[in-house]
DNA sequence: GTTGAAAAGTGCTGCGA
DNA sequence: TCGCAGCACTTTTCAAC
């Protein structure tokens, strides 16, 4: 699964994450190739994983999700973490969740309405969850950077 | 702005949400309408500002980025945020930025190839950003949830 | 692996209700 | 405002290079 992916790949690839929706001849022109092989690398991309497909972006403040947060989570022990994934894996406030080195031992990414519905998530849901002790909440009042990898 | 979007919208964009790619006709079918009123109403979701297009998912551990970290960072004085975010946003590895309430300043989230490439980035270039007093480093081991928002 | 064209399916637009 | 139908375009396939 270690194949070296070659330039055509990546300016596909580079492409594509500027605009998904342009044609296949449109880039098959620009990158000097026919549309037919634009085709047969993006079903390799997707095969090895590289692509995972498409993704809708659906922008949260615009349906009344304002407030996004990051809650650094103390755990009693590493070992409940895997129960404890299960637990959080059934609030769908929870956008994002990674098991962490550092003070932390999982680190979540939060959507809300406001903060009301912020504190109903920390005190009601995750606080309860078997094996949390604690938890530290940073709240994004802006956010200044969101994009993709460079490809290269 | 403030338009309240209907069970029509909301169901649409959840499906879509499922998948981009399935065909407009099939939706229709679904919801029991025709292929021009699902068109209709993604182009108002769109004009809205609630769409905001699509977007390709790339692998980032397909292509060789194994490591993901979070930073929270420390500003000499919060009003350095402005000139410490033009910075940040010339460092690619930086996918997300946030100014954020709680002990931090600010706090980023970084795609690196591996442990190595992330000592660089951030001793070569996050460290030597004016302002950045200090900042600490919490490697994602684990990435057990990655989502979006549910709808309603 | 790439090409070029043919075949199948999809999104877009105007008209009618 | 919504639904239907035709047109234009795109993706997909496939034989040949």
């Amino acid at each position: 699964m270690h194949y070296q992916i070659d330039n055509l790949d990546k300016q596909l690839l580079r492409l594509l994450m500027q605009n998904v929706n342009r044609a296949y001849t449109d880039i098959a022109k620009e990158l000097g190739v026919s549309g037919g092989t634009i085709h047969v690398r993006l079903k390799k991309l997707t095969e090895m994983g590289i692509v995972q497909g498409a993704q809708l972006q659906v922008n949260p403040a615009a349906i009344g999700y304002d407030v996004c947060a990051f809650i650094g989570v103390f755990l009693e022990k590493g070992s409940e973490y895997k129960k404890a994934v299960e637990q959080m894996r059934q609030i769908p406030e929870i956008v994002e969740l990674h098991y962490t080195t550092g003070s932390y031992s999982m680190f979540a990414k939060i959507i809300c309405r406001d903060t009301k519905h912020l504190r109903e998530v920390l005190n009601e849901k995750m606080q309860v969850i078997d094996g949390v002790q604690r938890t530290e909440t940073f709240i994004s009042l802006e956010e200044s950077i969101s994009r993709q990898i460079a490809i290269e």
